[in-house]
DNA sequence: GTCTATACAGCGATAGAC
DNA sequence: GTCTATCGCTGTATAGAC
C-alpha cells in the first residue's frame, strides 16, 4: 500500500485534490465513519465548513476518494501487465500492493476498509467500492489463467481470483490487528506456492 | 455464523441479556459505529438512556458482546473437537461457522466485522477482539497439525491457521459486498483442497 | 432495578454574509 | 473560497421518580 501522492506545494486549485488526499488516507486508517470534516479541515488549516464547500457531502468526499484510488490502483496494475514478467512474479508484485510502507503504518486498502462498513455507507458509494474490487478479480483471473492454465473465465479461475483477493484483505485485517505486516506476504507466499505448477 | 440466540420470553431479569443480544446483530449487520444505542432502544421499545443504564457506555456494551460472543463460539469449535470427526471434516465444520444464516442475511462474525474498526474501537474492546483471534488461530493450529504433520507450535501450521482464517474472514466480507454467501464455503473449500495431504 | 427528564459536546449539513 | 450561525442527531452524563 504504498501509492502515497506527492506532496506538492499547495498551488492555489488543488485545495480539492489535498482533501481528497487526506480524505483517502483518513478512510484507509479509520474508516467511512472513523473520520470527520474537522480532521480534514484541521490538517488544512481551516473550518469543516470550507470542507463542504468543495464536497457538498461526505458521501461526495467518500466517492471521489474510491474513484481516484481505483485509478491510480488500475494503473499499478496495467505497470505490473506491462513489465512481462512471469505470471508467478506478477501475482507477488500485487500482492505487494497490499503492504503497508512501514510497521507503524495502520493504514490498509481503502476499498477493504470500506467493504467492512458496506452496509453502512451511503449511497453512491456501495457500487464504486463493488468496482474496485471487480476489476481486481478480473485482471486476477487473466494472471492466473497464465499461471495454472485455462481461460479466465473458468469458474475454478475465478474462484481462485476472488479467493486470493479475499486472502489479502482478510491478512491485511489481521496485519492490522496484531500490529504485525509481515501476516499479508506471509499468506501470499503461502497461497502462491500451494497453486499447481501445471501453467506457465 | 447460526449461533442464534433463543428468543425465550422476556422474563424480568434479562433485559441485559436482550440488550447484549440486540446489540451483538446489531454490530455484525452494521459494525460498532454503524449502530446506536437508539436502534436497540427502539426494538427493545424504550427509550436510549435506559439503555445506559444497563451499559453505562458503548465501550461497555460492545466489549460484553465481543466476550459472550467469543465465549459461544469456543464453545462450537469445543463441540467440534469432542465430534472427533476428522481433521478435514473439523476444518469444514469449521468453515461453515462462518456461513450466514441466509442469502439475505447480511451479518457477518462479529470479531471479522469490528476488526476493520480496530483503529477506532473504544479502549476495552481492541484487546479482547484480538483474544477471539487468538483463541481461533491456537485451534485451528492444532486441528491443522493433525492434517498436514507437524506439531501446532510450528512455524508453518501457524501460518497456515493464519492464512485460513484471514482467508474466512476476507471472504465474509466479499461475501457481503456482492451479496453472495456462497463465496465463503467455495474459498474454504478450494483451500482445503490445495492442502497437502501427507498427515492423518 | 427500571425507567424518565434534561442537558451538553461533537458531528454532518444548510443558508447566508463577507 | 471562507466564515458565522443554526439545525437535527448521536453518545454521554446526571438527577431523580417509581
Amino acid at each position: 500500500m504504498v501509492m502515497a501522492e506527492r506532496s506538492r506545494s499547495p498551488a492555489k486549485g488543488d485545495t480539492k485534490q489535498r482533501i481528497l488526499q487526506l480524505a483517502t488516507e483518513l478512510i484507509r486508517a479509520r474508516g467511512c465513519h472513523g473520520f470527520t470534516f474537522h480532521d480534514v479541515a484541521a490538517e488544512l488549516g481551516t473550518s469543516h465548513v470550507a470542507v463542504h464547500h468543495h464536497f457538498k457531502t461526505k458521501a461526495l468526499l467518500v466517492d471521489a476518494a474510491v474513484r481516484a484510488y481505483t485509478e491510480r490502483f488500475v494503473a499499478e496494475l496495467d505497470a505490473i501487465t506491462r513489465s512481462e514478467a512471469s505470471a508467478d512474479q506478477q501475482l507477488r508484485r500485487y500482492a505487494e500492493l497490499f503492504e503497508p510502507a512501514s510497521d507503524d503504518d495502520d493504514r490498509i486498502c481503502l476499498c477493504g476498509a470500506l467493504a467492512a462498513e458496506i452496509a453502512t455507507l451511503p449511497d453512491p458509494v456501495p457500487a464504486s467500492v463493488r468496482a474496485f474490487f471487480e476489476q481486481n478479480e478480473v485482471w486476477l483471473a487473466k494472471v492466473l489463467a497464465k499461471r495454472v492454465g485455462g481461460r479466465p473465465t473458468t469458474a475454478r479461475v475465478q474462484q481462485l481470483a476472488r479467493s486470493f483477493l479475499a486472502l489479502l484483505e482478510g491478512a491485511m485485517l489481521g496485519a492490522r490487528t496484531f500490529g504485525d505486516r509481515s501476516r499479508i506476504l506471509s499468506a501470499a507466499q503461502l497461497w502462491l506456492d500451494s497453486l499447481p505448477a501445471d501453467g506457465r
